[in-house]
DNA sequence: TTGAAAGCGCTAACAA
DNA sequence: TTGTTAGCGCTTTCAA
């Protein structure tokens, strides 16, 4: 009576899996007196179908609340319209902009992102790297150009469009959206000493990238004839409660900064925080220098002076080079550098 | 010569898809000289596999960079290890913590996480939501018990496990994590007036449940018999700016509120830094309270007195539901209540 | 312990 | 414009 009948006929034995209890397209089909494929156009390419057969597939769509199982399509049209995205942490991060305005510039597209978080940890980038493949999603945004060799390779071989970003690198495992550590380091390091500053610190967390930031910003504190840098590391702890320790330390260990670069804004919140409790008063007896610029800090008292990268600008232009590929079209300048900007306020 | 010949037969046209160039299971089996199932039991069972026989696929695997699609191996099983959550927003905000441990919780239980963000908006739950169930995933973590008859069709059609979080109802989807945000808005009201304050004023967003909190605190005021509640609504902007202008209003205003219940931590920070700027002394002339009790606000100068939820208990319990539900356990007590602390600090 | 066959729910290729 | 057929890459069922 249906197209069961093939596979109850006499001779054959049924036993293969009873479905799932979900609808399926095959159903939709039936009720609405279609062959599956025309179903499949009504969803995908509905211009293709006649506006009578389009309203009957869709009525019965609207009835059954029908929705399409888009694993079958991803695996049928080998396109999974799924963006992956590894970041080191969302909270409280300068990540977050780069999450936002890629979730909302991929739904936008029709895309949906998976969210991956390391914490800063290479082994769990690999294992996620891992399952994320897994997926076959049609792209894969990563932060930083640091992975492991398995991973590249893992990559490289499921031919995955990637975009490595927040960083530069001169051998991209494809392509890149990011802005150099080291040339911040260095402007901050002359941006304090332009200001008269003399004896410069820092307080910055024990990343990658952090570090070479400090390093950079050691370096030109050097060629400018300045004392030697004052560092404190504050490890993974990038919160204000870090922050405010870090100056204290400072304070104790007797030489007195007159000018400190953090490496992220909650750290500088921190420091501000402890200076106004010792009397210190910020922007005059000490310079203080955000990393991240977000969006609080242009409000608070007085305004924390902070190297703004525009990672909202990061996510969109990963999220268009990925969707252009997943399209099929060729990304021409596959290289972006979107530099960075001291955002002077009156911290510093 | 291969087991392709029986599809390149004389007869038979050859047409369909070429394969699409990442190694698959088939082509690992051929490599590792066995059939198809058995690196599907390497990778899945691999204690009913002969040890020689499993090294030598896991070697091939290991030789190729081989990863497994998961898409095809979910729509065999009806198994996506996948876990997908809606959230309204993660820029700065209390779910932050619970994505987090959810996250967390998931990956240690090899399940992986999709996040969606409707920006507060039920139009943008629907789309997402239709996104979402047509991958299947094995279980969905909701923010809020509020939503569209469509979305509560499509979620029950599906049959997939549901858990919504962050408040509480008589009628559930079908799991439930959360707290009364009534509760909350009382016992702030109760707490501040047992401190002595006597004109209360609210700063407070624009979203279902921080009006609840909100008119519960009003009415709990009114109870006590104390002066009519100020209430200052910013609309969707949960921001620090919104805070210092919101007391900017009420200071105008003429009345003096001498403590301000706040919808959330970051507005309450903006009245602490404009009561700062008005010399107002925060704690003294002036109460403030704050929700969400995010990591910062013990490290303030003075430390932020706030509503603590429990966020990562909201997000571990969450992802245990749907855990058990997927490997086919059934959930006893499918409700847990994890209520809510007044955190005491010098800010009120 | 291993394998052959069937099919999960969908779309691409071809045909009419 | 609509339909038929053959898979996408994996897992399940049944058999040995």
């Amino acid at each position: 009576m249906n197209d069961e009948s093939a596979a109850g006929g006499k001779g054959t034995q049924r036993r293969h899996r009873r479905n799932t209890g979900a609808m399926t397209l095959r159903q939709v089909a039936q009720l609405a007196d279609v062959a599956p494929v025309t179903v499949s156009r009504v969803l995908n390419t509905p211009d293709v179908v006649s506006p009578e057969v389009r309203e009957r597939v869709l009525a019965v769509i609207r009835e059954t609340g029908y929705v399409p199982n888009r694993l079958a399509g991803g695996l049928a049209s080998t396109r999974s319209n799924l963006i992956a995205a590894i970041v080191p942490t969302i909270t409280m991060s300068v990540f977050l902009q780069t999450v936002q305005s890629l979730t909302d510039t991929l739904f936008d597209a029709d895309y949906q992102l998976m969210l991956g978080q390391t914490g800063y940890s290479p082994e769990r980038e690999d294992a996620l790297l891992e399952a994320i493949i897994g997926r076959r999603p049609d792209g894969i945004v990563l932060t930083g150009v640091d992975h492991s060799a398995q991973s590249r390779q893992r990559l490289l071989g499921a031919g995955i469009p990637v975009v490595e970003t927040w960083d530069l690198t001169d051998h991209p495992i494809d392509m890149l959206v990011g802005f150099s550590h080291r040339d911040i380091g260095s402007s901050v390091a002359r941006y304090l000493a332009g200001r008269g500053r003399q004896q410069l610190a820092l307080v910055t967390a024990d990343d990658e990238r952090a570090r070479r930031r400090a390093s950079a910003f050691e370096a030109t504190a050097l060629e400018l004839g300045l004392p030697p840098v004052q560092r404190i590391s504050v490890g993974g702890s990038r919160t204000l409660s870090s922050g405010r320790t870090a100056l204290a330390r400072l304070a104790e260990s007797g030489s007195r900064p007159d000018a400190v670069f953090c490496s992220s804004d909650l750290l500088a919140l921190g420091v501000m925080t402890e200076a106004q409790s010792r009397e210190l008063r910020v922007g005059q007896d000490l310079g203080v220098v955000g990393f991240g610029d977000f969006d609080f800090v242009a409000d608070l008292e007085p305004a924390l002076t902070s190297v703004r990268i525009n990672g909202a600008a990061i996510g969109e232009q990963a999220a268009r080079f990925l969707v252009a590929r997943a399209e099929g079209h060729a990304v021409a300048q596959p290289v972006v550098d979107v530099g960075f900007s001291i955002v002077e306020r009156a911290s510093a």
